[in-house]
DNA sequence: TTACTTGCAAAGGCTTTGCATCGCC
DNA sequence: GGCGATGCAAAGCCTTTGCAAGTAA
């Protein structure tokens, strides 16, 4: 796994054991992952690296455009490698996370910024509701 | 100002002071609020409700489908009158809010539902950017 | 070497909960 | 009168911050 050695270099930020572990974990899921399944992962992985740092690798990683962060009406963020633009289909019974791509919110940015006057930099749109295996 | 009056008892909600209060506010202000404002708003009106009780009553109203519960990646809830189907742009500038309507996200749910199986619910879709005052 | 990163400990912000009291219907 | 709503105090999460020590380049 030295992508993510690359990724830091690209991002002009020094390359350390917990930004690889961090960053690595991201490269392997590209689900949202909130903070506190970093922690477990961490645990598990018998990983010991302080909340308070976890939190600045995010905020750092954030910035640099490396992840994106969202919200989930959870009461807490969750962060994605950033890519592709897409969305995500958010089950409230069993809580699974499944992504649809960009059916074209960009179109709409457009209009946004004719009619309105207002320029968009980012958007969120996620849909909550029950995912087919909790349909019953 | 009846319309709180009646909303609750269509809610089969006792009609209790701080109920009114809160809903009052929120009928006059089809804006996204969040519970720090409303404390705010309560000290200026010099009216003595505690924090747990109004999200007591932010819970109940949500549950009642009196108001919408969002995240607009701030830390902390909003909540808007339920009513039209809206969507919200965030200066990120200015913190100001306005409204676009809804242009045919629910086309997408039933795309949803019979290519992914997903029965959607509820969505959330927020624009962040720049307003026009704020662009320079 | 030097500026950036980390750990530790503490605090901060937002929200929830338990329990006794109060008040609407 | 009875059940539900409220106040008070405390705690629970999630996240941030200050500072000293450690470390990549």
């Amino acid at each position: 796994m030295d992508k993510s050695v690359r990724v830091l270099q690209e991002k002009n930020l020094k390359n350390t054991h917990a930004r690889q572990v961090v960053l690595d974990l991201f490269l392997q899921n590209s689900t949202p992952i909130a903070a506190d399944q970093i922690f477990s992962y961490l645990i598990e992985k018998k990983c010991d690296i302080d909340r308070a740092t976890i939190y600045r690798i995010l905020d750092t990683f954030v910035e640099k455009g490396i992840l994106h962060r969202m919200e989930f009406q959870e009461g807490k963020f969750r962060y994605e490698i950033s890519g592709s633009d897409h969305h995500h289909l958010i089950c409230e019974k069993c809580s699974s996370i499944s992504d649809i791509s960009d059916c074209g919110i960009s179109e709409w940015e457009k209009e946004i910024r004719s009619k309105k006057g207002f320029l968009v930099k980012r958007h969120s749109l996620e849909f909550f509701g029950q995912c087919s295996s909790c349909q019953s």
